[in-house]
RNA sequence: GGGCUGGUAGCUCAGUUGGCAGAGCAGCGGACUUUUAAUCCGAAGGCCGUGGGUUCGAGACCCACCCGGCCCA
């Protein structure tokens, strides 16, 4: 590695540095920077206003043109151009600060507001600081940083150099923040439960193991939160919900990635009716929240978040899209259904699981408007209630945006009786390695009386990926694991 | 796990039929007092992902492996 600077020089760029801004520094954007003179732009553009600015921020480009040189500041605000002369400056002053500075590096500057010729908004520095040497080239002015690889694992220059990723990041906090506000909203309270469960469940999915010394177990990091939440509506809160990180040890594609946040949340004396409104309104305030409005333009298209969403019926679903009714044909005939179209499905299967495979293959990817899949299969969804008027099915649904899986709502089982039968028979059942274990503490929870409820999954990075145009569940997540480099 | 595809200078990328390793930007030296991707002159900068193989000769061809991307399972 060729550092920037030899080591007396870096000595001396060290002997600069000190403190960050002051609390009066103005940000780097040009309304900010004229601000002292705001009312009088011309006073300004003349040079004659006394007030003068601090500002701070990191180098991005420098042009150099002797005795006079400008550089581009950037801070989280914008841009400000610095206009160095050795008149100002001293010429001695300005031949140093010139001599260490490079773009990357982090800068104060000090001097009075102005405009120059072509009417660029800029400051006329007196006094320029190192904040902070850059030892390291930024990346390419034009092309930024392309390689997927190095965007994940500097994630720190993707942000600094593309300015797609540098705002796809703050939608995906705007977006958070939106539901936060919307939930408040609605009067939930928002709880933290364990990461770090001794048995897991609410889900079903390989969970990760790890050790927990003081306890002298083994336990889990959440796959979900759901029976603890639950656990609190037995408590007697009667809205709650919980965004946290859930963990699945399993495979990493364009949607799923093991490490990923989840939205949870339970409301009491609640029904289905009332999760979709819910989902509704907290889709729409994060739609407005980065579109501000509930109809959107997406990657070019055209998307309408407005509530109310269309709701489709899961055996309609199947029965438009594939031309299969469920409710006539046996396993054997949805097996070789599946395989006419390509997939490789057995029927020796369990029932839920080849009905799931030909939903995810034929069903889910015409779903791109935002719509509601309603009433599944009771085989499908051990944990949900029965509907009234048809116990073969559920009161449950997805919804689907783009083809793909954005959250899950219950009429939430809160039969303690039953749900012992349902666990246990999921714990003994024949796909070992996905049944989860019996979580006899929840049932005993359960056992004091849940009310009814109404419960919401809702899965965060895929809410950014559709709000935001990115291919890549990746794309959404600030620093996704990868391999090692060997 | 399978198919396709990529890894060459700090970054973005060329590299022809197998024949001396290239450009732009960044960096370095110099000129330049209002630039906007400043301009101009100059000199540098390489484990061509790794390891084998074929060949007089490999960035290129063959094999294996590592790390990515896309698609499929």
């Amino acid at each position: 590695m060729r550092w920037r600077l030899s080591t007396r020089e870096l000595l001396t760029a060290r002997a600069a540095p000190r403190g960050g801004r002051g609390a009066d520094t103005p940000d780097a954007d040009d309304s900010e920077a004229d601000a002292p003179d705001a009312n009088d732009s011309e006073a300004a553009a003349r040079g004659g206003g006394e007030a003068l600015v601090d500002v701070a921020g990191r180098i991005v480009g420098v042009r150099r043109m002797g005795r006079t040189s400008f550089a581009t500041l950037r801070d989280a605000s914008g841009e400000i151009q610095l206009f160095l002369t050795d008149k100002v400056m001293g010429a001695s002053a300005y031949s140093s600060a010139l001599e260490v500075l490079d773009v990357g590096d982090l800068v104060s500057a000090g001097g009075q507001p102005f405009r120059t010729r072509s009417g660029e908004p800029s400051v006329r520095v007196e006094r320029l600081r190192m904040a902070a040497k850059a030892l390291r080239p930024l990346p390419d002015k034009w092309g930024g940083l392309q390689d997927p690889e190095a965007r994940f694992r500097q994630r720190y220059l993707d942000i600094l150099t593309n300015e797609d990723a540098r705002r796809r990041f703050e939608s995906r906090s705007a977006i958070v923040a939106a539901l936060r506000a919307e939930l408040d909203e609605h009067g939930f309270m928002e709880v933290e439960t364990p990461t770090l469960q001794p048995v897991y469940g609410g889900g079903s999915a390989t969970p990760f193991v790890t050790s927990y010394d003081a306890l002298h177990r083994d336990y889990y990091l959440r796959i979900a939160d759901e029976l603890y939440l639950k656990r609190l509506l037995v408590a007697g809160y009667e809205r709650v919900f919980e965004i946290c990180k859930d963990f699945r040890n399993e495979g990493i594609d364009r949607t799923h990635c093991p490490e990923f946040t989840m939205l949870e949340a339970y409301q009491a004396f609640a029904d289905l009716g009332g999760m979709r409104e819910l989902v509704q309104a907290l889709v729409a305030a994060a739609v407005t929240a980065v579109h501000g409005s509930t109809e959107a333009t997406i990657g070019g298209r055209r998307v309408d978040f407005t509530p109310p969403w269309p709701r489709v019926a899961y055996r309609e679903a199947l029965l438009e899209h594939a031309g299969l009714d469920l409710e006539t044909l046996g396993d054997a005939e949805l097996a070789a259904a599946g395989r006419d179209r390509g997939l490789r499905v057995d029927a020796a299967w369990p029932r839920a699981k080849l009905l799931d495979t030909l939903m995810q293959h034929v069903v889910e990817p015409a779903l791109t408007a935002p719509t509601l899949l309603e009433r599944y299969p009771a085989e499908t969804t051990p944990l949900a209630k029965r509907c009234e008027d048809d116990p073969r099915y559920v009161d449950r649904f997805e919804f689907f945006v783009d083809g793909m899986e954005l959250g899950n709502a219950y009429t939430e089982l809160n039969d303690p009786i039953d749900q012992r039968a349902r666990l246990q028979a999921q714990a003994s059942g024949r796909e070992g390695s996905e049944a989860m274990p019996v979580d006899e503490d929840f049932l005993l929870a359960l056992e004091h009386g849940m009310p009814p409820a109404g419960g919401l999954g809702l899965g965060v990075d895929r809410l950014v990926m559709v709000l935001t145009g990115a291919a890549n569940i990746r794309d959404v997540i600030l620093f996704p694991q990868l391999r090692d480099r060997s």
